[in-house]
DNA sequence: AGATCTACCCGCACGC
DNA sequence: TGCGTGCGGGTAGATC
């Protein structure tokens, strides 16, 4: 499933490839798929692809005038792919361009959102995104300022995106490990220290898994022949049963606030 | 008002 | 083989 990684290497593929190029027609088999009312096409066809860039896990392509806001949820992907290409029943998008290629998006579950904008601050979701790990000011004063009042699992409010944006499940499940923090533990529980070491594991996890290309996780390539390699760097998400790498405990798995919840209950026991 | 929780979307994979 | 259920990112709406 796509997370931020994985759309960091949509990005940078789109860019190679659809860079320019401009959009003829387009056909929309499954209309749920477009967030905007029935001016979707009109407001598209006939621009070109100008920029590409991500915000937390949504993808923004920058048209000739505004932008579409992309967000892939568990399966999306794109294609691009020559005329002869034939669509199966999950290609719900078809951006037919000026090369005779054509771009397909393409979500065997239908939950991925394509948003047309003039302007990106019009974009609910992406108003609402937090800090990146990157950005100089995401400290531990910045985390700490979110934590401090706030009584969810510390591995909830890390898949919130309006705290820092960008990290989901497998990545949550990873940090945590790579901290050696109980998932469970109260937000408001935890020391600044902690908070520090969640910000350094999360930074190394995710540059790691963008340099790797993402993770390929059931059914997931960001795009044909592109397959993720992160994959072979998961230390405890999806390993329940498997012992820990570090101490050789098994590793539990629970749901914590309804999500598939990872963890070593020896490395991230918590005092508390 | 803000924090938290729950249902919803959807189709595949899995287990009985 | 067939049916029921778990899964999950973001959001809307309910509830605390």
């Amino acid at each position: 499933m796509p997370e931020l990684p994985e759309v960091q290497t949509v990005v940078d593929t789109l860019e190679i490839l659809i860079q320019n190029k401009r959009i003829v027609d387009i056909d929309v088999k499954y209309p749920p798929i477009i967030d905007n009312d029935v001016n979707f096409e009109s407001n598209v066809t006939n621009q070109q692809f100008k920029s590409f860039d991500r915000k937390g896990k949504f993808l923004i392509l920058g048209l000739n005038d505004g932008y579409l806001v992309i967000h892939l949820r568990m399966e999306g992907k794109f294609y691009v792919v020559n005329q002869e290409h034939t669509l199966d029943k999950h290609s719900h998008l078809v951006f037919h361009l000026d090369d005779g290629q054509r771009l397909i998006y393409h979500d065997v579950r239908k939950f991925g959102r394509i948003h047309y904008v003039k302007q990106l601050d019009k974009h609910k979701g992406l108003n609402r995104l937090g800090l990146e790990i990157w950005d100089d000011k995401c400290n531990v004063e910045y985390l700490s300022s979110s934590t401090k009042r706030r009584t969810i699992a510390i591995k909830t409010l890390l898949l919130d995106q309006s705290v820092i944006s960008g990290i989901g499940n497998i990545y949550a499940n990873e940090i945590l490990f790579d901290s050696k923090i109980d998932p469970k533990l109260k937000s408001n529980q935890l020391t600044d220290l902690e908070l520090e070491r969640i910000l350094i594991s999360t930074k190394e996890i995710l540059d790691l898994a963008i340099e790797q290309g993402g993770t390929s996780i059931r059914s997931y390539t960001s795009q044909l022949g592109v397959t993720g390699r992160f994959q072979q760097y998961l230390k405890v998400h999806g390993r329940d049963g498997q012992p820990c790498l570090i101490c050789n405990e098994p590793i539990v798995k629970e749901q914590v606030n309804g999500r598939g919840t990872y963890f070593c209950p020896k490395c991230q026991k918590s005092s508390k």
